[in-house]
DNA sequence: TCAATAATGATAACCATTACTGATTATAAT
DNA sequence: ATTATAATCAGTAATGGTTATCATTATTGA
């Protein structure tokens, strides 16, 4: 049995993801948290990520390529990815759970959660291919 | 302009995707095609599998974790992934549209698509699970 | 048939992430 | 407070998946 020890590091961390909305990389969040500790290393950043994580304190996402992002909000949400400038956003749109049951009638097995991830273009790429017409 | 050329290596990678419906990695389609080709090289089974799904010939999967899979079966449709044995199926059921707009009221730009997966407990897991209880 | 050029095989480079190391720090028991 | 312990750390090497480079080969249109 291991027991949790505190680290300051690891609030830090966390703290970067509760404060921010931008779904951030790893490399940002080591970007962030240098500014309090100069010195944290990346491996730690990683450790933390995937250890609160793997607490449910954060959530994970792989919005299709690049590196992973994370999520300090952990209640079930969508997100929206924009193709032009890759920015993240959460949708405040309930999650329909009865899409699982709907899935399930269709396999064999038991389904028990969904992550969708929606495409398009955001409202500032809009305005800004707008102005360049 | 650069015009595309034949090539036999290509063919035997979109006839492994079109064949089988595993949705393999790129390591896998590497192996399948070794056994027509024993001296082919995985940059060029990469550099084919990006080529095809840029021109929409196939179709790439990021599941959320482990390397990235490819489909050969480009029509819209759902995917469901076993937590326990990582095995990834098509889900013989419609694409969602209304999602979508329903998705767009919610943000300022403009949704295109989406792309889900369902996580869950497969079919052949459950029946191991059972017998070993 | 031949020149132009896309595609290949082999290999090196790349990037995100993980593993390893010995030093440091937080916690619990004395 | 002191000490024993084990978790955590910073630093760095290693890993794994993927992409880039380059000399050679294959395809194609004239």
């Amino acid at each position: 049995m291991k027991t949790l020890k505190h680290s300051r590091q690891r609030d830090a961390i966390l703290n970067c993801l509760m404060a921010r909305h931008d779904h951030p990389t790893a490399d940002a969040v080591y970007a962030s948290v240098r500014e309090e500790f100069p010195n944290v290393s990346l491996g730690t950043v990683y450790r933390n990520l995937n250890l609160l994580a793997d607490l449910g304190e954060i959530r994970r996402l792989n919005c299709g390529s690049g590196p992973e992002r994370f999520d300090g909000d952990t209640r079930p949400h969508y997100h929206f990815i924009c193709r032009e400038c890759g920015q993240v956003t959460d949708l405040p749109m309930n999650v329909l759970e009865q899409m699982n049951t709907k899935a399930q009638e269709c396999c064999g097995g038991k389904i028990d959660s969904h992550i969708t991830y929606f495409y398009g273009i955001c409202g500032d790429c809009l305005d800004k291919a707008e102005k360049h017409l």
